[in-house]
DNA sequence: TCTGGGGTCCTAGGACCC
DNA sequence: TCTGGGGTCCTAGGACCC
């Protein structure tokens, strides 16, 4: 016998766990995201998805299509919540756990014939246990590779079972289609519609060297294997590098360096907060500004020294920030860390310390700025109203 | 449609070294 | 002096995913 994945994914995961907690959203189109322009849909239940609303969708579209939508912000925390208690069911289910997100995870089922001869029949009483413990549904994907294993769970939804035999796998990939594979954006999918590929079955007819002369090296043997059915090599298990990062998008758009800064501030600190509390350092400090055309553009610098501190983070930050800046509206300012590693001897109690003076620095310029009468503090206050990060 | 926030990986070019 | 090949590190931008 071959090898046996299983892939889990959670059904409209956001919109169940609140319909779970609010039953009086039940049977109803619900979107879990904040009305008002430059926001989007993070997830909808079903009766949603009924009216073409879809994650990612902005809400201004989203209600256009589905008026009587209720919307309520994400709680994040609660999700998580619940995500721990799934996915505890998952690991103790079989050996081979691997989870990929919130809402995924791969088990790897091979060698657990002895325990479950069949293995949709051990789908099955994951699928129900899951159920029972937490009222949740999920939709299971089986298969040979995690590849097909997670194209498949996704093939009937919601609390969908989908088996992909040995040997079908080219064939199963035939009926996802070429658009909804795994790996295949509308930017690669518009470029392999220019060449005159629209399907699987004609993406078969290149070699790998012809996908590879187009698409570059690493591409063009992922499609050619995915055409095939063959498991490109996703999900192994292994992170090779970690990055944190800490973004915001602006409405309306937020003019001037003294301005900008001052988020440049606050972000440096969340960004390292987060890096210290796993007790890491980093290598690179980096930012991104979106323009309000939304052309976008990223800066990063990686100092001779290991970078320890919120300060650290903001000295090099805001020296890019100088380097880059047009002076023109900016819809997005984000900051990012990377080149990530253990920094034993980080002790959290000076970084602490670090936060409060930063804070007592930031009240400073806030308050500097409002006797001018800036749009500093309109834009912190919107901010507050626009609770729901995702 | 008017495009969030948090991530990962890849590419191409340049600097620098042997 | 106008010049090879290979390796490593860094940067900016882009594609993709949940």
């Amino acid at each position: 016998m071959g090898t046996v994945f299983f892939h889990i994914d959670l059904d409209a995961f956001f919109a169940s766990v609140e319909i779970l907690d609010n039953p009086e959203y039940r049977g109803k189109p619900l979107i879990i995201g904040t009305p008002g322009p430059r926001h989007v849909a993070s997830t909808c239940s079903y009766e949603a998805r009924k009216f073409g609303v879809h994650s990612a969708m902005p809400m201004t579209t989203a209600l256009k299509l589905c008026p009587n939508a209720i919307c309520i912000p994400g709680r994040m925390r609660r999700y998580s919540e619940m995500s721990k208690r799934v996915m505890g069911i998952i690991k103790d289910f079989a050996p081979g756990f691997l989870q990929v997100s919130i809402d995924e995870a791969f088990l790897d089922m091979t060698g657990m014939e002895r325990i479950y001869p069949l293995p949709g029949k051990a789908a099955r009483l994951l699928k129900e246990q899951i159920k029972k413990e937490t009222g949740l549904t999920v939709s299971i994907g089986v298969a040979s590779s995690r590849y097909i294993a997670k194209l498949a769970s996704d093939y009937r939804k919601p609390d969908g079972l989908t088996i992909v035999p040995h040997g079908k796998e080219e064939i199963f990939v035939d009926t996802v289609g070429l658009k909804k594979l795994w790996g295949i954006g509308d930017s690669t999918y518009s470029s392999l519609v220019k060449k005159g590929i629209s399907t699987t079955e004609t993406l078969r007819k290149y070699t790998e060297k012809e996908l590879c002369s187009f698409f570059g090296e690493s591409n063009g043997s992922y499609l050619y294997r995915i055409a095939r059915g063959i498991d490109p090599g996703i999900y192994t298990g292994e992170v090779k590098s970690r990055s944190i990062s800490s973004e915001e998008t602006f409405y309306p758009d937020v003019y001037g360096y003294d301005a900008l800064d001052a988020y440049l501030l606050e972000m440096s600190q969340e960004v390292m907060f987060r890096a210290l509390e796993e007790k890491k350092v980093a290598r690179t400090v980096g930012i991104k500004i979106r323009y309000g055309d939304f052309s976008t553009t990223s800066i990063q610098e990686t100092p001779q020294k290991p970078i320890y501190s919120s300060s650290d983070v903001y000295t090099i930050a805001r020296q890019l920030l100088r380097d880059k800046y047009t002076g023109e509206g900016v819809r997005l300012l984000g900051i990012s860390i990377s080149g990530i590693y253990d920094g034993e001897d980080v002790e959290q109690k000076d970084f602490f310390a670090d936060r409060e003076e930063k804070e007592r620095k930031l009240e400073k310029t806030i308050l500097s700025l409002s006797q001018k009468g800036s749009r500093l503090i309109k834009a912190r206050n919107l901010k507050e109203k626009q609770s729901a990060h995702l």
